[in-house]
DNA sequence: AAACGGTCCAACCGCCCCACG
DNA sequence: GCGTGGGGCGGTTGGACCGTT
């Protein structure tokens, strides 16, 4: 047996919100603050509407100092460098991106910014193939595994064979992302004896994160992964809400370093007069 | 000009977590 | 301890828009 539902979904209007419904919620969020219950908001503001769907509509449109595209290249560089570190966990990305939203910067991944890291990517793979095998064995034949295939596995610009660390790129545009050898078993890309390979593996957000948050604010690598951090840690986040009990265990663990996040962020703008803060 | 396919994004869906009685 | 209500979140979808044929 499922949970009720929150409303009555036969009852409420659906799809695009109107202009007036925009000015109702609005007017009625500033005056009144949400009340810490959005489930009643909408029949105070008037509104026929899903008290879900007008928080969506508040947070993601409504909401004051919203931005809206136009993602400059530091943005991108954050969604990139977190992306690699946390996985899709879009509510702490926006949290460090001001006036982004969580749908804004998951649309945006989806819809560019992934295609873009791919684009990158995929001369650089290309390349490596070709010159690290050129026995065209069976398995090797064989594409690489899905998991490898992914975007965000492919982001970090990494060591190959032990060779030289790369220095840090100033954008996207640089990354020098480089595929990991093929995993011969076909077997997801989750090896930490080559991950661990005398630190081979650099990833970009050591580069960035301490940037971005601060130095010791987000222990990347030791301290969230017991020393093995690299890609398939990647790959275990990108995966976060799989049954393994691994990934689970690294989701929580990440978790623990952005404590209410964007709550934090929130309580250092002052609302308007009205607004509350309970709004995330 | 019409048809078609791809892209983009607002909105919805369903699940999880937490607070509360 | 358990059930319920509400908020939060990530994944998915529907449709508008745009470029190409």
């Amino acid at each position: 047996m499922g949970r009720a539902p929150c409303c009555d979904k036969a009852s409420v209007k659906r799809g695009p919100w109107s202009p007036e419904e925009d000015d109702l919620l609005r007017s009625y969020v500033q005056n009144h603050g949400t009340g810490g219950n959005w489930i009643a908001l909408p029949h105070k503001a008037g509104l026929n509407r899903c008290g879900k769907s007008c928080r969506l509509r508040w947070l993601n449109y409504l909401r004051p100092d919203i931005k809206h595209g136009g993602y400059t290249e530091q943005e991108d560089r954050i969604i990139c460098s977190l992306y690699s570190s946390i996985g899709s966990r879009w509510s702490i990305i926006a949290s460090k991106l001001p006036g982004r939203t969580d749908n804004d910067v998951k649309n945006y991944w989806n819809t560019k910014l992934k295609k873009k890291a791919l684009a990158i990517q995929q001369p650089q793979q290309q390349d490596y193939y070709s010159h690290h095998h050129h026995h065209t064995t069976k398995q090797q034949q064989e594409p690489a595994p899905a998991a490898m295939q992914q975007a965000p596995a492919t982001l970090a610009p990494r060591y190959v064979d032990g060779g030289a660390m790369p220095t840090a790129p100033s954008s996207l545009a640089e990354f020098s992302p480089a595929l990991p050898p093929p995993q011969p078993t076909g077997a997801v890309a989750i090896n930490n004896s080559w991950a661990n390979n005398s630190g081979a593996m650099a990833a970009l957000e050591d580069m960035f994160l301490p940037e971005l948050l601060g130095a010791g604010e987000f222990p990347i690598g030791d301290h969230l992964f017991g020393g093995g951090f690299g890609f398939g840690s990647l790959l275990l986040q990108d995966h976060h809400r799989a049954t393994s009990s691994s990934s689970v265990q690294a989701a929580e663990l990440s978790a623990c370093y952005f404590p209410n996040a964007q709550a934090e962020m929130w309580a250092d703008v002052k609302p308007p007069a009205g607004l509350c803060h309970s709004l995330t």
